[in-house]
DNA sequence: ACTATTCCTATCGGATTAGTATGATTAGAG
DNA sequence: CTCTAATCATACTAATCCGATAGGAATAGT
């Protein structure tokens, strides 16, 4: 019930990213320094990020990345899903493929789905802008995890 | 992210001791033959549960195992932190051994710490008589997962 | 003694995690 | 037009964890 290094990477680019957002790119040998995580590493998770439309990049010599939407629009719920997969704590949750022929009397199921539906909510309802906005300017890539 | 088969196949079990309970011991053949789990895989779960006080058990013929408390008084945050090892979403919350140094000023930590706390408010608020309360005698051993 | 059970410890194949490695492609700077 | 800094793409790998399986010892009722 782990997440993994993927979820919490791609989270800290995310909001390094926003914490150093000047309008341009950013490369990612910057983001990598400040996080003290390999750029090969990251270049994997924020690949999918980009992928998925929730940064842009820009190739070649001054090229990097940058957040395609503002803070306040981008949630933890949205990174954390791309880069974990799901947040479903079941896999009979994630899609019919999984689902059991019992699921209709199943007497644990209900306890799952609601354990979903709040983990949902949760990582939905914190967007970017809430982990940067009472950070200082000068206070930047303060992480532990 | 996800409840390992140890965590699930714990909560079935204890919901089946909860169900078949008539004041005598359960061998573990028949939550077997029931839940469709090898009797083998179940001996380890049941044994940490046993160690941990949840469930008593009985060795020799006739023996089996059964619920030390009512189903009321169990719940499934019990279970599971016993099975699944801790319920926190990162490592760093589980004890001061995988702390970090910079958690004070770390950007993420209260995120995650909101996260086990909805986490841990919900499997604890859950026991197991409200998993077989609406549940007819007859209807026993109805599990998907 | 026989049998049904729990208890204990070890093993194991496969999947997943957490990276590392290598090179191709792109684009600005000089 | 070349050099260089960057992303993009793909493959590989060591270590760990998951999900069991296996063999036998200890116990207790008949």
């Amino acid at each position: 019930m782990k997440i993994s290094t993927k979820g919490r990477y791609a989270l800290r680019m995310m909001i390094d990213l926003a914490l150093h957002d000047a309008g341009g790119f950013i490369p990612l040998k910057d983001i990598s320094e400040r996080q003290d995580i390999t750029a090969k590493y990251l270049e994997q998770i924020i690949t999918s990020l980009s992928k998925a439309g929730l940064v842009k990049s820009s190739r070649g010599n001054n090229g990097g990345y940058r957040l395609s939407r503002a803070p306040e629009n981008i949630t933890a719920g949205e990174i954390l899903r791309i880069t974990e997969g799901s947040l479903a704590p079941v896999a009979c949750l994630d899609d019919e493929v999984n689902q059991c022929p019992r699921s209709e009397t199943c007497l644990t199921l209900p306890f799952w789905k609601g354990l979903q539906n709040i983990i949902d909510a949760y990582v939905d309802g914190a967007t970017l802008y809430d982990f940067i906005k009472n950070t200082p300017a000068a206070d930047t890539g303060n992480f532990c995890i």
